[in-house]
DNA sequence: GTCTATAGTTGGATAGAC
DNA sequence: GTCTATCCAACTATAGAC
């Protein structure tokens, strides 16, 4: 693993522990054993730093969304796929996954928006699956906002979660959440 | 409206915009029209801004919970109070919510204690219910920790989509976000 | 109750030796 | 590639005049 890559890495687990304004080139750099100083021989700067955390995992569920919608499945198929993409994500990514949910607002400049084109081009994506559904009545007839904000909302969570699981608890929760998430709770 | 409480309602605007580590005094007083030393003679410091408001809230919930147990009604009935205290909290308390969901991390000493405990309770009552509703055969016989996961992701995020919600729309958002996370989005 | 002034600390980032 | 030394801007908070 490049410098770089152990910068970045180690970055994003403190972005997640403390977020990125609370967290110090000197804070960074002490975690990594050396001085300040010496980051910038790697990286330009703090905000080079939150931008490749970011936006490598932003491109990471471009990719998933860009495959699902090749294949031809029904769209209960493709929500189910998109659920376990998210989970993979979450456990591949779990640090850079929490610095996007919660510090994409302190990016600047070009990464900002680059990133809130990715969201916006992702949950419209999502939103058309979900009204293919509807049409092809495999899911109720309401509110195709309410239904995208339930299941972002969970999925969004994940990472928040799954560091806590063990592997057969994961594997559950890939049947599960799939379940939960289109079939309900109740009996 | 004290002077205090006004310091209060914007300081959680500005928190939820840019996060407590990157408000600065300055940027308070700004706000209110007053200097940054002015501040001091109403509040203590920054961390008593930040605790008042989070543990404001965080007792909102707490309260509505005790209401909910005290009747005696069936597990699907509490859940579905539950959702709609949810809803009612993220209208009445919008940025204070958000404060409470992205800046609890930034509490130090005894408020963030109190916090934690106060989770801690909120998040046991509420498997609680969820456990005596399989028991009586209302929710299906699956995880408890899943189902409690599912649920808190999308009642903690109301506050990011009921803002920008009108009147009628939050009253269609009260009938169907229970059916939605109760009963499923399949058809 | 608000101000100016300022103390004392800490932030991101750079220069230049090794 | 890492270090020491340092710049300078910005931070929270206090002192004391009005």
């Amino acid at each position: 693993m490049t410098r770089k890559r152990q910068i970045l890495k180690t970055a994003a687990q403190l972005f997640k522990e403390r977020g990125y304004s609370a967290v110090t080139m000197r804070d960074l750099a002490a975690a990594m054993d050396m001085k300040a100083a010496s980051l910038y021989n790697h990286i330009s700067g703090k905000q080079e730093i939150l931008a490749t955390i970011i936006l490598e995992v932003a491109h990471e569920f471009t990719t998933g969304m860009d495959m699902v919608e090749e294949n031809d499945k029904s769209a209960f198929a493709k929500a189910e796929q998109l659920i376990i993409l998210h989970i993979k994500i979450a456990l591949e990514y779990t640090d850079a996954l929490a610095v996007l949910n919660t510090d994409w607002m302190h990016l600047e400049g070009a990464p900002y928006q680059e990133y809130i084109t990715l969201r916006k081009e992702y949950e419209l994506d999502f939103k058309k699956i979900l009204e293919s559904g509807i049409k092809a009545g495999e899911f109720k007839a309401m509110n195709v906002e309410t239904m995208l904000f339930n299941l972002l909302s969970t999925l969004r969570s994940i990472y928040l979660w799954i560091p806590k699981k063990s592997a057969t608890e994961v594997a559950d929760l890939k049947k599960e959440l799939p379940q939960i998430l289109l079939t309900g709770i109740s009996s």
